[in-house]
DNA sequence: TACTGTTTT
DNA sequence: CCCCAAAACAGTA
């Protein structure tokens, strides 16, 4: 059923068949194509694997790999802020954006400002080489991060508010999936999808006008959030609008600055052989660069048509496979939620340090600073880190080193608390870390430090003792008096403290107002919203969350038959996370329930929204393209699903992270989407698995997650989207802030998931486990000791 | 499993 | 290769 004979009896191109477990007869098999018209061929006569006509060709010498384009199955945007330090600066002060401006780290020049590009001033330029070339060159010392990591902060919200799927790339970066998105415009204004393209198409001449009017409406989605974060925020930035983080990314470069591109699948080849080198490929670095060369591969071509096999043999299998594929134009990875950051660090570089006093004070500095955020966070470290780089004549080998060890219980709780000799003990601590690689005794060079808190816990209940309530009525003073402070509370924003953020800082300050409004509403607001799960189905339609319960809410509301729907006075049965033991649980006083129930701790919200992220649309607007989204569906799976598994989760409330996750994949098979058997389909799981998968584990699941996260856009579903418009701006910003915090969570479910595949990854998901039990035990002994 | 190092952006 | 922060891996004992 793969491929089929050659009918053409000259053989003189390779054919890469990127297909099924089925097939593995011919993985590299020769087919005559040398007659073949590209645009007349009836390839379903030659494999009936590629059914769907266009193809992409690639041509090497005498190879060509055909590879079939698939049809749009999700719109992913990769945003790319222009020179990004160097516009903080300028928002700053404005003054500076008419002069060439550099941003100055040390002694390099890590960004500039067009104006100073123009001028020949490139990123990473030595400070000295830049004044040379440009004598006028204006600098601004950017060794501070705080303003940019804000900034960079206020981007991701915002893009978040319009669909939680939004992963981080750095500072600057940031992709998202909007596919549902674009469904949602697609159905509510179906003449969108005659709309032409926004801003630039790639390639548009070669391109054989092929529609796509997801990428249509995905371009006009880009434009729009690009346009708001202008106006809201004062940035510029380059969007890609494509099928895959990786071609997203890839696009949005071709216009700089402040321009968008949209990547036709038509194009991809196009892309891809127009990369002047394998560094070009995200996910390429130097380091891998140099390995490919060695293998004589300097171009992506070359990468294209190399034997998978002595790849293999240099990089392992998976490996192997993902830069070949990376190469092709093919990446079927997730948009990953970012979500609250799961380490914060500080480091300083200089040329030398070789006395331990210095390097105390040092020490002592970064962790200061450190505490400070980690305060603002909210958050506790259970991990302490050290790291040095050390100076060496035969230099080269810059490789830092480091050192970790737990912080003890006592510590950690004074560090959230008001100050205390915490910074005292952590020095002590790191000084220790510090001598475990370093002997004093003998001369040592140290070039970088670097302090790093980790394995960060949400904040036990002990420590905001008005819970919920307090921590509403706390915001309001904190913010009044925070014009000064206003921005360092950034990070905590994101952590979804719902403070200090809501307008940019840059312009006005009418947030006294607002915010005093938002003060009163938000009590009232949260306690209905938050708790339940949500779904996206309720945002687009009302009823549908009637005409379509997900599997999700019937587990977490504890009661198969629980329709939630938005009745208010549902919020007296809140939904149980499922670790939480039920008797125990109603035996605890209520504010403490509260808290429990609140995103306030992710470890709850996980349940909530992992399930969330299988709510699912019974919808098919595009039959075609909708195949796609379930042809995952053909692994192994119990005729039905949804039911079992509702009560596998009900029962095992005491359930390991692992069983969750099991049965959280089940909900992600379950058949939401009738499971065409076309060839089509076929097609498409060929790009979508890579080799390895198929090779490795024949029928694993891996790929739901891409399919299934990108199907949850919107808001909770217990939220009625008329409501929410008609409460102030700065609420919503808010209630969306708090919505997204139980985003991280969900980036753990689907990285698990997706590690299903390996059986090492299971290992992953004990963590997670035992932090949740600790976390737990911490709600019923409060004291903690 | 926890820790350490590497690679990338 | 230098800058900083953070994540994801890979390897290891």
């Amino acid at each position: 059923m793969c491929c089929m004979e050659n009918r053409n009896n000259t053989p003189t191109y390779s054919f890469r068949c990127l297909s099924t477990s089925e097939c593995s007869s011919c993985l590299e098999m020769d087919v005559g194509f040398e007659d073949i018209d590209e645009d007349e061929t009836d390839w379903n006569s030659i494999c009936s694997d590629f059914v769907q006509p266009p193809h992409v060709v690639i041509h090497g010498g005498k190879y060509c790999s055909k590879v079939p384009v698939p049809p749009v199955q999700r719109v992913i945007l990769h945003f790319d802020l222009d020179c990004f330090y160097a516009q903080v600066e300028m928002i700053r002060n404005p003054a500076l954006r008419n002069v060439p401006l550099g941003i100055q780290q040390k002694y390099i020049i890590v960004t500039c400002n067009y104006v100073a590009r123009d001028l020949g001033v490139t990123k990473l330029m030595l400070v000295t080489d830049a004044k040379e070339k440009c004598p006028q060159l204006v600098l601004v010392k950017g060794e501070d991060l705080t303003h940019y990591r804000e900034t960079s902060y206020k981007v991701t919200e915002l893009l978040m508010s319009f669909c939680p799927l939004v992963e981080r790339l750095g500072f600057d970066e940031n992709f998202m999936d909007i596919t549902e998105m674009v469904e949602r415009r697609m159905e509510q204004t179906p003449e969108s999808a005659h709309y032409p393209y926004e801003g630039h198409v790639y390639n548009l001449d070669n391109a054989k006008v092929m529609v796509h009017p997801r990428l249509a409406v995905g371009s006009h989605i880009a434009a729009e959030l690009r346009a708001d974060i202008h106006s809201k925020l004062g940035l510029t930035g380059c969007a890609g609008i494509a099928t895959s983080k990786l071609l997203a990314k890839l696009v949005a470069g071709a216009f700089k600055p402040n321009q968008q591109t949209t990547l036709l699948p038509e194009s991809v080849k196009d892309l891809m052989g127009s990369l002047s080198g394998l560094r070009k490929i995200p996910g390429v670095g130097h380091q891998t660069a140099k390995r490919l060369q060695a293998l004589g591969l300097v171009g992506v071509q070359d990468l294209q048509l190399f034997p998978l096999a002595d790849l293999v043999r240099e990089f392992g299998v998976s490996t192997a496979q993902r830069l070949q594929n990376l190469a092709l134009g093919i990446d079927d990875t997730p948009v990953t939620p970012t979500g609250a950051p799961q380490s914060l660090s500080d480091e300083d570089s200089f040329k030398k340090m070789s006395s331990t006093n210095e390097v105390w004070q040092k020490v002592e500095d970064l962790l200061s600073s450190l505490l400070d955020r980690m305060h603002k966070d909210g958050r506790q470290p259970l991990t302490l880190r050290l790291t040095i780089r050390r100076y060496s004549a035969t230099n080269k080998w810059f490789s830092r080193e480091s050192r970790q060890c737990p912080i003890p219980n006592h510590i950690g709780q004074k560090m959230t608390s008001a100050n205390s000799d915490a910074l005292a003990q952590l020095v002590t601590m790191a000084m220790k870390l510090f001598h475990k690689m370093v002997d004093t005794n003998t001369a040592f060079h140290l070039t970088l430090l670097n302090v790093c808190f980790s394995n960060l816990q949400a904040k036990c209940a002990a420590v905001s003792k008005g819970s919920i309530a307090s921590f509403f009525t706390h915001r309001t003073p904190e913010k009044t008096q925070a014009s000064s402070r206003c921005q360092e509370d950034l990070s905590q924003s994101v952590l979804g403290n719902l403070r200090g953020q809501a307008g940019s800082d840059f312009e006005g300050k009418t947030e006294e107002l607002t915010g005093q409004d938002a003060s009163h509403w938000i009590p009232d607001i949260p306690s209905n919203l938050k708790i339940k799960p949500y779904t996206q189905s309720t945002m687009e339609s009302p009823e549908a969350s009637q005409q379509w319960p997900t599997v999700g809410e019937c587990c977490i509301g504890g009661t198969v038959d629980d329709k939630r729907t938005n009745i208010p006075g549902m919020t007296d049965v809140p939904p149980l996370p499922p670790n939480i033991d039920p008797e125990v649980f109603r035996l605890l006083p209520e504010d403490i329930q509260k808290e429990l129930l609140s995103p306030a701790y992710p470890e709850t919200a996980h349940g909530l929204h992992s399930h969330s992220t299988q709510s699912v649309r019974p919808t098919e607007s595009d039959p075609a393209d909708r195949a796609h989204q379930s042809h995952h569906n053909h692994s192994e799976q119990p005729a039905s699903l949804s039911q079992p598994a509702a009560c596998k989760l009900n029962d095992s409330l005491h359930s390991t992270p692992i069983d969750l996750r099991e049965t959280v994949k089940g909900f992600d098979r379950q058949p939401n989407a009738p499971t065409t058997n076309n060839q089509q389909e076929h097609t498409v799981s060929s790009l979508q698995y890579s080799l390895t998968d198929l090779l490795e584990e024949g029928n694993s699941s891996t790929g739901l997650v891409s399919q299934r996260q990108s199907a949850d856009c919107g808001f909770p579903g217990n939220v009625d989207p008329k409501v929410f418009s008609e409460l102030p701006p700065e609420v919503q910003r808010e209630l969306l802030s708090e919505w997204r915090q139980q985003i991280p969570v969900l980036k753990i479910s689907s990285s698990l998931k997706k590690q299903g595949k390996s059986p090492l990854a299971r290992e992953k998901k004990a963590p997670a486990k035992s932090s949740q039990a600790n976390n737990l035990l911490k709600y019923f002994k409060p004291s903690s000791g």
